[in-house]
RNA sequence: CGGGGUAUAGUGUAACGGUAGCACGAGUCUUUUGGGAAGAUUUAGUCUCGGUUCAAAUCCGAGUACCCCGACCA
């Protein structure tokens, strides 16, 4: 794509009282606010999205798992009966008949249940991808909490017991190679949390940062995290090996999963050979997870994207008066299956630069008089600071 | 949802109850072209509703929005 193109410009000044995600996001313009916790997201932020969409749809199809949509829309009836109308979560509209979904656990049983009769059609799985809306009365940290947040939500169906056990293991590995591609291994961790009045735990997977709302107890040992309920359950120390040396660290909470066993599929009365069905639920913050990244990828300069996130893999700059041997190279980076975002624009080679280190893709390359001179381009990657050189027959 | 604060142009700010100004940004043109360059020129604002007053950005009331602390959450 050339630069000059794109409608959504970037920014000179910063924005104040917000965090880092929000800054730089806003800055280079991938998001725009468009109120407390309700983000546009502009061209850029947008093929973020959909290569985060795309790490997890490869890991949930690897699971089995088959993709669907449900509405965002919900009538009252099958929330009355789970009880969960009244919580604060919801926001109601049209006389208070009709809510926002928030979690789908109430949409997904009665679909499942129409369709699997038999203990032959278990165990299954079906997960979405969709805007969930989330009566947060306090939205804040840029886009790490919104009241409307985009988010991957997946629930698996067992008659037995063992089998949810199995795949809730699988979900975890699963989550993990996602927060790989995402670069977020390091940071993020396993967490113990509490599982409600239906499980002694539910795990999430917090990912360390100074913008987090969470506090987590990291065992240094296991790489075991315990989240602040637990803690005390526990009395300071790690449940798996007792060790009793934990750290407190700021984490924002990416993704969170619970083992619900009977909890939905009862109210809904969802039972193979009188048995209720066993249910497990997966959430997965997409939109989170952007900020997440921003906020562990970034340096004084800007936003630094892991590969499989950027929007481009490489952002070609020319420099000075050499429009068409730029122009030709931007076609043969492309023919080799670059995606390339390409600054043809005639601007100041500073701006240029400093609005690359913003944008944050992997490489840049430049091309200019000086460098055809030497019959060169210049490659660098964001992360690094090493300039190298490489032959270039125009 | 509890507590506190703020509201003037896209952003950041100024104006005693008496002419809404400045900086940055953005647009156009020219010059410049290896780290947000220079000149010229243009653009745009008092959150909403009500009250007090000869006169309100300024004082008062209500609403709304936003920010901060707590609670909750992907």
């Amino acid at each position: 794509m050339k630069q000059s193109q794109l409608i959504f410009k970037t920014k000179k000044e910063n924005i104040l009282d917000e965090s880092i995600n929000a800054n730089l996001l806003i800055k280079a313009s991938f998001v725009k606010k468009l109120m407390s916790g309700v983000y546009s997201y502009l061209p850029l932020g947008n093929m973020v999205l959909r290569n985060i969409e795309s790490i997890i749809r490869e890991e949930m199809n690897k699971l089995g798992s088959q993709e669907i949509l449900m509405p965002a829309l919900h009538p009252k009836e099958p929330w009355e009966k789970t009880k969960r109308w009244e919580l604060k979560e919801m926001f109601k509209i049209r006389d208070k008949e009709y809510g926002l979904g928030w979690t789908h656990e109430e949409i997904v049983v009665p679909l499942a249940k129409e369709a699997a009769f038999s203990k032959k059609d278990f165990p299954f799985s079906l997960y979405q991808i969709q805007t969930k809306f989330r009566n947060e009365l306090r939205a804040k940290s840029g886009v790490l909490r919104g009241i409307e947040f985009l988010m991957k939500d997946l629930y698996s169906f067992h008659v037995l017991e063992k089998d949810l056990d199995v795949f809730y293991e699988k979900v975890k590995k699963s989550y993990f190679n996602i927060f790989k591609k995402c670069g977020l291994e390091k940071k993020t961790f396993l967490t113990l949390a509490s599982g409600g009045t239906f499980s002694k735990y539910s795990h999430e997977f917090q990912t360390i940062t100074e913008a987090g709302e969470d506090q987590i107890y990291l065992c240094e040992k296991c790489s075991l995290a315990i989240n602040k309920e637990i803690i005390k359950q526990e009395k300071y120390q790690c449940p798996k090996c007792k060790n009793k040396k934990l750290t407190v660290k700021k984490a924002i909470e990416v993704g969170n999963i619970f083992k619900l066993y009977d909890k939905y599929t009862k109210p809904f009365n969802f039972k193979i050979s009188d048995k209720y069905v066993f249910m497990g639920c997966y959430g997965l913050g997409i939109s989170r997870l952007m900020g997440a990244i921003v906020e562990i990828c970034h340096d004084e300069k800007g936003i630094i994207w892991p590969e499989q996130i950027s929007p481009f893999n490489i952002h070609l700059i020319s420099i000075g008066k050499v429009k068409k041997q730029a122009d030709k190279l931007y076609q043969v980076l492309q023919k080799k299956g670059n995606k390339v975002l390409y600054d043809d624009r005639d601007k100041n080679t500073g701006e240029k630069l400093v609005e690359a280190d913003l944008i944050g893709l992997p490489i840049r390359i430049i091309i200019s008089e000086k460098t055809l001179q030497k019959n060169c381009i210049e490659i660098k990657k964001r992360d690094e600071k090493t300039i190298k050189l490489q032959k270039y027959n125009r």
